[in-house]
DNA sequence: TGACACCTCGTACAAATGTACAACAGTTGT
DNA sequence: ACAACTGTTGTACATTTGTACGAGGTGTCA
């Protein structure tokens, strides 16, 4: 698959987290969405259909036809999606430097041993470059 | 200043541009903030003061008076406000494990020896916690 | 004491966003 | 073959967001 990039329009907070879930069920269809999403405001199906129709128009989403339902799939690349939407994220909140946001994570989250050597090794890697 | 927290309506992208500088001056007029914005496509003093006007009704910013200017200032804690613009940004992008983002950016961002000193510390410090 | 500059205020308005209904069609169990 | 499901399509609509104009007030300098 190609997967052309640029030219997309921006994906709203919404779609994100729609478009999200599709990258993690790595296919699917509006209900099993819905299934993934959180049951505590049970989310409308109508609501979620429209996101994903959105998506596909705005280039993320594509879908396949089975049987009578519409199964969806990621259209472009989920690393370049995500890069492109953290780099904006940080844009806005700070001015385009990663280190505070770094900073906040490492600061606000439990991880756990294993994550911090994943990540200290990551570090590392940059350390000597 | 009390700083009351909770029940401030969302900050949408560019309000949280234009926050985000309120922030870093401390505290400014239009004119200042327009200054402080990329003179690239430059900045429309209307529109950053109405989103300076907005802010300050959904109860970020405040303002004194100053000779004919008004001066925006934060009227919420800062930390809380990009606590909960970083939680909910993770959630919808990651399903609020902050690990893939932490990584991400550790991958992508050339972080300086300096940086990397203070974020090992970080880590450091979670790791016997 | 006017003319100017610089501001705020009220307002506008198109586009994007979040949310969702109603109508219609293919499948399926009976 | 028909009702009950399950899905898609077309469409709608109130808000929010991004962007910005014009009128009117006020401080300033000649």
């Amino acid at each position: 698959m190609v997967r052309k990039k640029k030219n997309l329009s921006p994906v709203s907070p919404a779609e994100t987290e729609i478009l999200r879930l599709v990258w993690s069920l790595d296919a699917a269809t509006v209900q099993q969405v819905c299934d993934a999403l959180p049951k505590k405001p049970p989310a409308n199906y109508a609501t979620v259909q429209t996101l994903l129709r959105r998506l596909e128009k705005k280039g993320y989403l594509e879908h396949r036809v089975q049987g009578k339902a519409h199964v969806f799939m990621a259209a472009v690349d989920q690393e370049d999606v995500i890069k492109r939407t953290v780099g904006d994220f940080v844009q806005r909140l700070f001015g385009g430097d990663p280190l505070p946001l770094m900073m906040h994570l490492a600061d606000q989250s439990e991880l756990d041993p294993a994550d911090i050597k994943r990540l200290k090794k990551l570090i590392e890697k940059h350390a000597d470059s």
